[in-house]
RNA sequence: GGUCGGUUGGCCGAGUUGUUAGGCAAAGGUCUGCAAAACCUUGUACAGCGGUUCGAAUCCGCUACCGACCUCCA
């Protein structure tokens, strides 16, 4: 029951016991947007999988410190060194201030993690509002001989850097001399001195109009650089968890690496975490290549690609059945299923709230078997945040319930502590650690909805005693098509919606 | 082309050497006025070939297929 928390840390590729820099603290930073658009579906992914974690670290006891960006400048469109920035492009697009396009889709970005019931970060910190942090940095990389400026613009001394220190490419896998004779033809690349360089100050044409004063020239900061320089401000020079999806790790993450090592010659991040792609029809979900669904048009079933429209609880299910370092693949029947295991765990938990413990049982083999369960789920979020296995062991919980309740089990057979545990343990995993919501409870919250389906039930329990089935079904019936189900059992009647 | 990863039953998805993952779907049963729900039971699986091992879905090799990264992306 007390193992020690393990993570895949991606910087050695393997299982480690996580040991955090300062005891009972933890510094982590993961890898935000970029709001030049709505946020799409796989990004969702990512951010769900890290409040899950964060939650499980602070379940846990730990005093973390949860710093997520938002990129608001210097990510390019094209090439690194030569395209459009990102939200100027969108701003000439839509007519719009490149500030009002941040604005937007910031507002945007957070109605969605709000929706997907996502913890808030401690620190959301936006690129453009540390601009004074980057450009030290550059400096501090420059003083130290790692990067050279050319024509108002700053590079990164990638060769030199691999050459004085064995880091770049660990996290990656990339070599450097694979690297060095890259062969693709990218525009522009005059300026470096080699292809793996690459630009942590840019000098901005006449055109582009997010610009800032520099020691090298009026232009903007290297999109890898603001996550240094962030993370540093706010968590120090060397952290413990940094994350992001896995398609960042190389170059972002990678020259991440080399900015801080660059800077203060010390790793940033003690623990790499990084979450796989989320697929549709099997390929990577992706903006650019249309193969894409919006959390709205999921939320309205407006799609080609589903049946129907899907909860964002049902979602978020989805994404716990499966590890946060394997792909998930999205399909319609994939989420049909996970709609109905979502409701399975809900109405489990309403039904262990509804039961009573007389407070004088006897521990069984049954009692012996909760606790086991209830302990292995532990340990499966132990083991590298592992939630679709935890989610099997409340489900094998979830059975011992519905058997409490059939009878078929007498609640006699567990004691009342290990009763407890259970109603402890279905709050903290459903609510606390997976971060699920009801979405079908109305009738918790809704008196006279409440008190009227009482007094529709107790109608239809007359007719029913009175053997008029025409009256007792049309009334389940229209209940049904008003997406309200009946449950006769053997106390009476329930309700819920679906 | 290079690097890395994947291929599990009708679908999704865990598992990394020996014991039922789990969810959804399916079949039979219990309960019920009939259903639904719930409960019980059941089946179908580890891409192919070869090797290591007493024993492999799990380790190794080869083959096939798929994907990611190498270029903006979570």
């Amino acid at each position: 029951m007390n193992k020690e928390l393990t993570v895949q840390n991606s910087l050695s590729r393997k299982k480690e016991i996580f040991k955090p820099i300062h005891e009972g603290h933890i510094g982590m930073y993961v890898c935000g947007p970029t709001v030049y658009n709505d946020v799409h579906l796989g990004n969702c992914r990512t951010f769900v999988s890290f409040d899950v974690i964060y939650r499980y670290l602070v379940f846990l006891g730990y005093k973390v410190r949860y710093v997520r960006n938002i990129t608001d400048v210097g990510h390019l469109v094209d090439d690194a060194d030569t395209g459009e920035d990102k939200i100027s492009k969108r701003a000439r697009l839509e007519k719009l201030e490149p500030m009002e396009i941040v604005q937007k889709y910031t507002l945007g970005f957070h109605e969605m993690m709000r929706v997907f019931n996502t913890k808030s970060p401690d620190i959301e910190p936006r690129a453009s509002g540390h601009i004074l942090e980057q450009i030290e940095m550059v400096q501090a990389i420059l003083d130290n001989g790692l990067a050279y400026e050319k024509n108002g613009s700053v590079y990164f001394d990638t060769v030199k850097f691999a050459k004085e220190q064995e880091v770049y490419g660990q996290l990656s896998g990339r070599k450097i001399d694979e690297l060095m004779v890259e062969t693709r033809d990218l525009k522009n690349q005059a300026e470096k001195n080699n292809p793996a360089d690459f630009a942590i100050w840019m000098k901005a044409s006449p055109e582009h109009i997010m610009r800032w004063k520099s020691p090298w020239s009026e232009g903007f900061p290297g999109w890898h650089l603001e996550c240094s320089a962030m993370s540093t401000k706010y968590l120090g020079t060397t952290f413990d968890i940094h994350g992001g999806g896995n398609d960042l790790k190389f170059p972002h993450h990678e020259n991440e690496v080399a900015q801080n090592y660059g800077a203060c010659k010390c790793a940033p991040a003690n623990y790499w975490l990084h979450t796989n792609m989320l697929l549709m029809n099997g390929k990577k979900m992706s903006k650019s290549d249309n193969n894409s669904i919006t959390p709205k048009q999921l939320f309205t079933g407006d799609s080609e690609h589903i049946s129907k429209s899907y909860t964002p609880m049902a979602l978020r299910f989805f994404m716990l059945q499966s590890h946060y370092s394997s792909t998930l693949d999205l399909t319609d029947d994939a989420l049909l299923a996970a709609e109905k295991g979502y409701r399975r765990m809900m109405e489990g938990n309403k039904t262990l709230l509804g039961l009573q413990h007389s407070g004088k049982g006897n521990a069984s083999d049954h009692d012996k078997e909760i606790n086991q369960l209830i302990d292995q789920a532990h340990e499966h979020m132990n083991d590298d945040f592992n939630t679709p296995m935890a989610m099997a062991r409340l489900f094998e919980l979830i059975s011992k319930i519905n058997s409490f309740k059939g009878g078929q089990i007498s609640i006699d057979e567990i004691t009342a502590a290990t009763f407890e545990r259970m109603q402890t343990t279905f709050k903290d995993f459903i609510f606390d650690i997976f971060g699920l919501k009801d979405e079908m409870d109305a009738g918790d919250q809704n008196e006279a909805l409440d008190g009227l389906m009482q007094l529709v039930i107790d109608l239809r329990q007359s007719s029913r005693e009175n053997k008029d089935w025409g009256t007792s079904d049309k009334i389940r019936d229209t209940l049904k098509a008003l997406k309200i189900q009946l449950k006769d059992g053997k106390d009476g009647t329930e309700w819920s919606m679906e």
